[in-house]
Parts: C-alpha cells; sequence; structure tokens
DNA sequence: TCTTGACTTGGAGCCTGCTCCAGGGTGTAG
DNA sequence: CTACACCCTGGAGCAGGCTCCAAGTCAAGA
C-alpha cells in the first residue's frame, strides 16, 4: 500500500505521514526495491491508532514513548499501561473541564435568547470560572 | 485591583493577562494616574470568562470577535449569539470525539490487565479510529 | 525513450498561544 | 533620599505540531 493510498483511506497528509514517522511517532515502514513506502495492514493500525489518539489531543510525546516502549517487546508492557493509564486519566480531566464550559455555555446562549436586549452586562455574570 | 493581584486570583500569568488585553482578547482596563492596570470587578469577569473558554479550547480569534462585537454594543447581540452556538457545537464535537477515545483506552486498557504477555499485536487490534 | 506523475530526504517555514526579556517609570517604607 | 518591589511597553523567543519546498529518483504508459 503506498502513503498516497494510506493518506487518503485515513484522511492524512503525506507529509504527516513521513513526518509521523520521521520522529518515531509511528514505527518504520517498509520499503519496497524502488525504496518508496509500502505499508502493511499492520501499519495502518497503527496510523488508525495514532490518528485517533491525535485527535484527542494525546500529546506527540507520549504517544512516542509509547511507541518505543512497543517495539522493545514484551518487557515493557507495564510501562505501557502506565502511559496508557496516565494518558486516559488526563484526557478524562479535559473532558470534564469541557463539559462544565459546554453546560454554561448552554446557559449563556439561553440567555441571549429569552433576555431582551440591554441586559448586555448581566450575561457576564452567569459566572465563568471559579 | 492591580494586576497581580488579579493574576493571583486566576492563576494567571500576569503576561497573559497583559498579552490577552494587547490582542483584545480582554477590553481594555483602567489605568491609575500612574498608569497601572486598575482592574474593576467587571474586568475580573471577564478574565474569569476567557479563561474558561480557553480552558475549553475555543480558540482566541473567536474569543477576540466575541468581545470586539459586545464593545459594540446591543446591536450585535445576535452576531454575539452566533459565535456562542458556534464554538459550543464545535466543543460538542470534540467532546464526542474524545469520549469515544476514553472508552477505547479503557478497553484497551483492560486488555493490557487481562491477556497474558505476549498477545502485543492483537492489542493494536481493538480497533482504533474509523 | 520520453514524459508525467508519484515517491524520496532534509530542512526551512508557519501557526497558535503564550512566555520572557530589556529598558525604564512608580510608590512606599525607612 | 534610597531601596526595593511592582508596574509599563514593545519586541523577541519558544514549544508543539504540523506543512511546504527543493532537488533528485523511480515507474508506467505512449
Amino acid at each position: 500500500m503506498t502513503i498516497a493510498e494510506v493518506s487518503r483511506r485515513y484522511e492524512i497528509p503525506v507529509d504527516t505521514l513521513r513526518y509521523y514517522e520521521r520522529i518515531g511517532l509511528l514505527p518504520p515502514v517498509n520499503r519496497a526495491k524502488s525504496g518508496f513506502r509500502d505499508y502493511t495492514e499492520g501499519d495502518c493500525q497503527w496510523v488508525s491508532f495514532i490518528k485517533c489518539m491525535r485527535a484527542a489531543g494525546i500529546p506527540v510525546e507520549a504517544l512516542i514513548d509509547y511507541v518505543t516502549l512497543f517495539q522493545q517487546g514484551d518487557s515493557t508492557r507495564e510501562a505501557r499501561r502506565q502511559i496508557l493509564v496516565e494518558q486516559k486519566e488526563l484526557l478524562q480531566g479535559r473532558v470534564d473541564e469541557q463539559l462544565r464550559t459546554l453546560e454554561y455555555l448552554e446557559r449563556k446562549i439561553q440567555s441571549y435568547d429569552q433576555w431582551n436586549p440591554g441586559a448586555e452586562e448581566r450575561l457576564l455574570g452567569l459566572r465563568a470560572a471559579e
């Protein structure tokens, strides 16, 4: 599978795929005799995984650590699990905060719907953070 | 209220407060004769609002638009509402994606707990994106 | 064989969003 | 009057994460 095909399949720019591999976010992909990358299904699963994690905001660095450990084999299982647990907790925290903000926005928009113009300053006072 | 006090109250670096004001993310703060900023409670509510929005990942640009419109008075009510609605929807989309990723991570961690070492490759196959 | 399009690398550039000076004024306590 | 902490501006610098480009190689069809 060529890089262009993978790019289309996952909607990730080819430059980004190469960049990810360069920095170790994706394990090295095998090459055809020509030197062109030839992605296996296994490679694609990594691509898919990385796409998913990045879309959720998991930092590149944590993912590089994960991939690196993975390539070192079984002995790193626990360390890898730790990364996943830690990132999951961080993500949970971010999501919680965003859910609270969503509720706040909801109320604020409602106040825009209900109240008559001129109540400008009061709108702010719905309490944002803290 | 001095900038240092606001900084402590909301845990935002003074440099960031000044930066926000510079780029129009916060309405201009009144100055004492000395030229020092003197934050009112109203200013603080803006700070609080901006802090909350930024923590949820709402882009600076959208917030600048909102603040700018706000300063133009009642006639911009509807445009402001629109910004809130749009950002709320974008945020909702991001949260949905993150919730899916959280579930995925949950399952992946469980598989780390249950299965014996050596099942490396299978772990990936839990399906990431798509 | 020639052309055209896809692939390669390495490095530069860019965008967002801060963060950190340098150089200089202010205000209060001793 | 001096010290010392705090404030100011404008601009440079930085971190994360891509994105673009030049210069060159490869391959498949006419």
